[in-house]
DNA sequence: GAAGGATATGAAATCGATTTCAAGTGATCA
DNA sequence: TGATCACTTGAAATCGATTTCATATCCTTC
C-alpha cells in the first residue's frame, strides 16, 4: 500500500508538500499540486486515516449507545443519527448494552481510549456519578433518556406530559381502573411518565394501585405476559397506559386470545407511534414521539459541539394520536 | 491525558517494558509488572487506541453496509452482528446506503483508508467489477444479498427455494392468479426468488404475467400502493407472494380498506417472519428466514478471516410458516 | 533600495503506541 | 568452566500521517 512517502518520492517533493495538497492548504504552486494529484492517482494512494487521526487528534467517529438496535424505536433513532453523521463524513459506531452496566462502561471507555470523538447515550444504566468521569475525555450527550442533574446537553421529550395526556385520554374515554406498564425501572424518563400518570389519576380522583403499575416491559412478549398477569389479579384494571407500541401490541394480541374485547372491555394506549400502531387491529391509540427529529437534533448538537459545554436541553413536542384501541 | 511515556517516567522504566505489561507479554518481572499497573491506575492511564492501531495495523472495527437500519430485517441483522463483534471486542460501524451507489462507494472506501478491518455487505448497489477493486485492501463478505460470480465468503439463504415453496403454497391453497412483489430490482436475491416463483407457476401450469410481477417494494406504504395498483388491473391477481412482511402487512391493511377479504378473496404471503407477521390480523403466512443466525454467522466468518480467502458459501435453511393470510 | 508581506517548500519534530535488536543476568548442563 | 538457554530490560526504529520552524523567493510599498 502506497504511503505519503511514496508519493513524495515519486514527485521529488517533500512529504510536507504532499500533505498540503491532501489537506488543501493554500500556498502550494499549482503545477506541483497537479503533479502530486497525478502521482496519487497513479499510485492508487489514499491517506491512512489512522495516522491522520492520531496526528490530528480526532476520529470523526461518534458512538451511540442503545439498549438494543432491533427495538424499532432505537433503530429509527440510529437511522436518523447516521444520516446526519454521514452528511458530515462522520462514522457511527453502534453499541448495544442490553441494559448491562458493565457493557455500558465498556462502551463509555471508547472515549477514554480516543476511539471516538463523542458519545450519545440513548439509555442510562450506570449512576451519573460513574458516567460523569468520562465527560473529562470528550462530549457525552443524552438523547431520549436523561438525567436532569447531569448538566450535559440533552435532547428529550416531555415525558411527564406524555404520561399525563395519555392517562387523561384513557380516563376521558371512561376507563376508571387504569394500569401502567412502562420501561426501565431506574430511569428519569420512566419516573416522569409515571409521575404524569399518577398526576392524571389524582386530578380525576382515581385510585393508584401498586399492583397495576409495572416496569421493565419492552417487547411484544412482555406485553403478552403482563396483560395475562393483570387479568388474573383479584381486581383487574380496565385499561393500561404502556411505554411502547410493542408492549401495547403484545397486550392487544393477548387480550384477543383471552377473549377480552378491545376497546370495549379494555383500553390500551401505546407510546412512540410506530408503524405497528397503525397496522394493528384495532389501531393503537398512542403518544407520537418525533423519533427522527430527536435523533437528528442530538447528532447536530454533537457535531457542533466545540468544546464549549453549552449544556442546552432541547425538548421536542409529543402529542396524542387516537386510534381504535381506546 | 497520560501517555505511555508518563507511565514509564513515573516508574523509572522504559516505554518498552510498560508496553509489555499492557500487552501481557511474558518476560516481565512480577514486581515491575505490579509497579507499572499501580502507576497506570494512579495516572488514570489508558492506551490510546489510535496509536495502537496504527502500529499494530488493525482497527478491530468492522463496517456493515445496509440500505436502511430502520428496516426491521436489517436492524435484526445488525443486532446479531453487533453481539458477536462486541464479544470479541470489535466495534461495528453502521453505514446506510439508501441504495445509493455513491454512498456505497464512500463506505467501501473505509477499508481502503484503513478505517476498518473488514466490510460486510448486506445489499449490493454497484456492479461487482467496481466493488472487486476494494477486496485488495481487506476482507469483504456478503450477508443476505449475494453475487455468485464474486467468489467472496457469503452467508445466504436459498432464495430460489423461498420463492418456490411460497408460491407453491399459494397454489396449493387454491389461488390461481398469483402475483409477485419483491425488493431490489437488480439483485441476485430478487432474481432467485422470482425464478423460484416462476418455476412453481410453470410446474403447476399457471400463467406468468408481467403486470403481476413488481419489484422495488420495501415498506408498508409500498405494499399499500402496489395492492391498490394490482386491484385496479383489468385482470387482478387473487394472491401475492411478497418480498417482506412489511410489504405484506401494508397489502393486508389496504385490502381491508378496499373491502377485499383475506384470505378468502385474496391471499398474501410475506417473507422474513418478522414479529409483525404474528401480530397482524390475520397473521401473515410467511417464509421464515433465520435472520439472527445469518448475521451471527457472517460476523463469525469475518472475525476468523485470516487473510486466507476460503470463499465459503454458507446457506442456511428457510421454511414456510402458515398463518391466516393464505 | 530596504523593509515587510505573501507565497512556496522542506527538514525535522511530533502524535502515542509497538517492535526489533542488542545486551545483561542467572541458572543449567556437558 | 564455559556454553547454552531462559528470562529481563531499554534504546532506537517504526507505523504514516501533520505541524512547526526555518528558509528562500518574489512582490509591494515607502
Amino acid at each position: 500500500m502506497a504511503t505519503i512517502k511514496d508519493v513524495a518520492d515519486a514527485t521529488g517533493l517533500s512529504r510536507s508538500t504532499v500533505s498540503r495538497v491532501i489537506n488543501r492548504h493554500p500556498y502550494v504552486a499549482k503545477e506541483k499540486k497537479l503533479l502530486v494529484e497525478e502521482a496519487m492517482k497513479q499510485l492508487g494512494y489514499t491517506p491512512n486515516s489512522l495516522a491522520q487521526r492520531l496526528r490530528k487528534r480526532k476520529t470523526e467517529t461518534i458512538a451511540v449507545i442503545v439498549p438494543r438496535i432491533a427495538n424499532p424505536f432505537f433503530s429509527q433513532l440510529v437511522e436518523s443519527m447516521e444520516m446526519v453523521a454521514g452528511e458530515h463524513n462522520f462514522q457511527l459506531v453502534v453499541c448495544q448494552t442490553n441494559n448491562n452496566k458493565q457493557r455500558e462502561l465498556k462502551y463509555l471507555n471508547l472515549i477514554k481510549t480516543k476511539q471516538v470523538d463523542g458519545i450519545i447515550l440513548t439509555s442510562i444504566d450506570n449512576d451519573w456519578e460513574v458516567i460523569k468521569e468520562y465527560t473529562n475525555y470528550g462530549p457525552i450527550i443524552f438523547c431520549n433518556e436523561y438525567d436532569e442533574n447531569a448538566g450535559v446537553p440533552t435532547v428529550k421529550l416531555d415525558q411527564f406530559k406524555g404520561g399525563y395526556i395519555g392517562t387523561t385520554h384513557l380516563i376521558e374515554r371512561g376507563y376508571t381502573k387504569v394500569a401502567c406498564c412502562c420501561g426501565f425501572f431506574n430511569s428519569s424518563l420512566t419516573d416522569d411518565r409515571i409521575h404524569g400518570y399518577r398526576t392524571a389519576l389524582k386530578e380525576r380522583g382515581l385510585p393508584f394501585r401498586d399492583e397495576w403499575c409495572r416496569t421493565n416491559a419492552f417487547s411484544i412478549d412482555d406485553g403478552k405476559r403482563i396483560l395475562r398477569d393483570l387479568m388474573h389479579l383479584e381486581e383487574p384494571p380496565d385499561a393500561v397506559f404502556t411505554g411502547s407500541d410493542e408492549v401495547a401490541a403484545g397486550m392487544i394480541k393477548e387480550a384477543k386470545q383471552l377473549g377480552v374485547v378491545i376497546p370495549e372491555e379494555f383500553g390500551v394506549l401505546g407510546f412512540d407511534d410506530q408503524p405497528i400502531a397503525e397496522l394493528m387491529e384495532p389501531g393503537i391509540t398512542t403518544i407520537h414521539q418525533p423519533v427522527k427529529e430527536i435523533g437528528k437534533k442530538a447528532m447536530e448538537i454533537m457535531l457542533s459541539y466545540d468544546s464549549k459545554p453549552l449544556n442546552e436541553i432541547v425538548e421536542l413536542p409529543l402529542h396524542l394520536v387516537v386510534r381504535g384501541s381506546t
